[in-house]
DNA sequence: TTAGGGTTAG
């Protein structure tokens, strides 16, 4: 039986037929429907009607104005409804003054100052803003929760966090107790500040008083935990709350992937499937730059097919993080291939492809897309510079290294960071330009840390400088005593200029010290699993395989006018032993065992954690001649793209 | 009837 309309009940029962809905009702619903421009319409209509709409409909019916004029930026008519609002009384009503202060701290008066370019100008208004949240704050005869909640988030977003700190002290003082609500906007400072002691206090006082169950309060928890890398205590957050929406799930996510904890951002997707919560655009831009870091293609490409499928691959996060994690997968031509379907790409677009390029090779393309952005009108950021130098770096172009990085604060108002300073440093090491590398370092106007000395120690081995090297090292080994690298490089310096016992007191200097050195290990993906070698590694199944490919490929290189290069061998050893040390190294192994394990033409990628050596790149290149295929390198600094007996770097590494 | 949470490049 259908229920019997509530008016037909009431007639049934003897009673009048309910009243229209009222001007405030009208206005409220029209509001809370999200038909704004309705509702301030209706709010005019109901000031000028006749007769007079009852006194009670002004204060009933503002708030719902006021919070359409915030929504739609009509801060005019927010003023003049402000005006309304002290006249009729309705300020003293705490519901419309905090619509007010909302409106105020939402909408910012336009800047008085008559030049945008004019220094301090966002300062300016930032504070006159601020001024007139706080006057209308001030102003309020009863304040409660929410006004106290209002102005303390709009202090927290805009970088005001002592004030905003100090907002909850004067608002237990005047007798209101913290929520739910002053919690989440709080969280995000001590996040912003890696504060994980006062987190941990509001964490505490969210348990004790019934908070820690609300969902803004978990994520801001989670959030917190993990910017201050503790990601352990936000997946306890996050297991411990009753109910978890969608964004719950993305917070989680984009914790792990940002702490680098692969394995655990891909457990919670997973997790977050089997819960039946649909991923969002936020969950692969989250959850792709961790098959980039892993450099796990096989599980990119499954990702971008669920891109392609749920049709999200018009979002330029997702673009963006496809186009990163392909380059970073050693397929920068797929990466290309997506950019170049970008009708317009944004600076981070822009830059993730050129940085792909300056990595890959060739690093003058890498240059030609950033004069096509200009062209576009996309403004470079320091990031696009940081690529654009290191393209510099990888082709050797020192003249227009200098012009880019003088360009930077000449042109675009970027102030060249450690970091430009450190690749301006490396393009004119890696020239052999290494007494102005050496000049420009010691002037520069940031103390140089260890890492941007030991990209000139790098150089000064490369140009067999041993002199200059110690100097470096020694200035690398004031500001960090155990500099495991630099020693290394130190070391090699000294044997390759055949200075053996000075490299073997260092070492011996370095085991007393307890210092080891990091193994060389190398990794390839065959059929969706990853095998990794290290040197000489006889434990892999195909090992005797792979040296038998190995031989079979040295002679035929032989043939070809292959030497083994001994340079990188540095142990006092017989020059046959070092070949033999060399046919171990650990690239060689996962490279060959690819070109065994795959059908004839599927492209190798092999990734190492440390350069790859002056022998292996040779080898490579010879080997990517006599099979015909292209082999992909990804080492510490960079990628070769091994084809017909060429690489991409040009031999410059 | 007011206020709040997740994403891409080094």
């Amino acid at each position: 039986m259908q229920p019997r309309p509530l008016a037909a009940v009431a007639a049934a029962a003897g009673a009048t037929a309910p009243l229209p809905p009222s001007w405030a009702h009208r206005i409220r619903s029209a509001a809370s429907q999200g038909h704004h421009f309705h509702a301030i319409a209706l709010f005019l209509q109901m000031r000028a009607s006749t007769p007079a709409p009852p006194r009670s409909s002004v204060p009933a019916s503002l708030p719902a104005a006021l919070k359409c004029c915030t929504v739609l930026g009509l801060r005019a008519l927010g003023a003049s409804l402000h005006a309304l609002a002290l006249r009729s009384g309705a300020f003293a009503d705490c519901f419309t003054a905090n619509a007010l202060l909302n409106l105020y701290c939402k909408l910012p008066p336009p800047s008085s100052s008559p030049s945008p370019e004019m220094h301090g100008a966002a300062g300016q208004s930032e504070s006159t803003a601020f001024h007139s949240a706080r006057k209308v704050f001030d102003e309020m005869p009863k304040k409660d929760a929410v006004s106290w909640n209002t102005l303390l988030l709009w202090c927290a977003e805009n970088g005001r966090h002592q004030e905003a700190l100090g907002l909850i002290r004067e608002m237990w003082g005047d007798g209101c107790k913290p929520d739910s609500f002053t919690l989440s906007s709080v969280l995000p400072i001590f996040a912003e500040r890696a504060d994980v002691r006062r987190g941990m206090e509001a964490h505490g006082f969210a348990t004790r008083n019934g908070f820690a169950d609300d969902v803004f309060v978990g994520s801001g928890l989670i959030n917190m935990y993990a910017n201050c890398t503790r990601t352990d205590y936000s997946v306890r957050v996050f297991d411990n709350l009753p109910g978890r929406d969608a964004i719950l799930w993305n917070s989680m996510l984009a914790g792990c992937a940002q702490n680098g904890s692969a394995e655990e951002a891909l457990g919670i997707f997973r997790r977050m499937l089997r819960s039946g919560i649909r991923p969002m655009p936020v969950t692969f831009s989250s959850l792709i730059p961790v098959c980039g870091n892993l450099a796990s293609l096989h599980l990119g490409k499954q990702l971008h097919a669920y891109v392609i499928f749920g049709g999200l691959d018009g979002n330029v996060f997702i673009t963006s993080s496809l186009i990163d994690m392909y380059c970073k997968c050693g397929d920068v031509s797929t990466a290309r291939h997506i950019f170049d379907r970008i009708q317009s790409p944004d600076i981070v677009s822009w830059t993730v492809m050129i940085m792909g390029h300056a990595l890959h090779g060739p690093a003058r393309e890498a240059l030609v897309l950033f004069d096509r952005m200009e062209l576009g009108n996309v403004k470079p950021n320091d990031i696009t510079f940081l690529a654009v130098l290191t393209a510099c770096s990888h082709a050797g172009l020192v003249d227009k290294g200098w012009k880019y990085f003088n360009s930077m604060s000449d042109h675009y108002g970027i102030v060249p960071s450690l970091e430009h300073h450190a690749t301006l440093a490396d393009i004119l090491g890696r020239a052999g330009k290494l007494e102005e590398a050496y000049n420009f370092i010691s002037e520069m106007p940031i103390k140089p840390t260890a890492s941007v000395w030991s990209t000139l120690l790098r150089a000064c081995k490369v140009h067999k400088n041993t002199v200059l090297a110690e100097e470096v090292a020694k200035r690398i080994f004031e500001l960090e005593p155990r500099s495991m690298g630099s020693h290394v490089i130190l070391s090699n310096a000294y044997s390759s200029s055949g200075r053996w016992n000075e490299a073997a007191h260092l070492r011996k200097s370095m085991r007393k010290k307890g210092m080891k050195k990091e193994p060389a290990c190398s990794w390839i993906e065959v059929k969706n699993k990853r095998h990794v070698f290290v040197a000489h590694d006889k434990s892999h199944p195909w090992y005797e395989r792979i040296i038998g490919a190995l031989n079979v490929f040295s002679e035929q290189m032989a043939r070809q006018g292959y030497v083994p290069n001994t340079e990188d061998v540095f142990q006092d050893i017989e020059e046959e032993q070092k070949s033999h040390v060399l046919c171990g190294h650990s690239e060689k192994l996962a490279m060959v065992f690819g070109i065994i394990s795959t059908p004839p033409g599927t492209t190798i990628r092999v990734m190492k954690n440390l350069r790859v050596c002056v022998d292996c790149h040779s080898v490579t290149k010879f080997i990517s001649k006599i099979v015909g295929r292209e082999i992909v390198m990804r080492d510490a600094n960079r990628f070769h793209h091994f084809k017909d007996g060429n690489c991409s770097c040009g031999d410059f590494w």
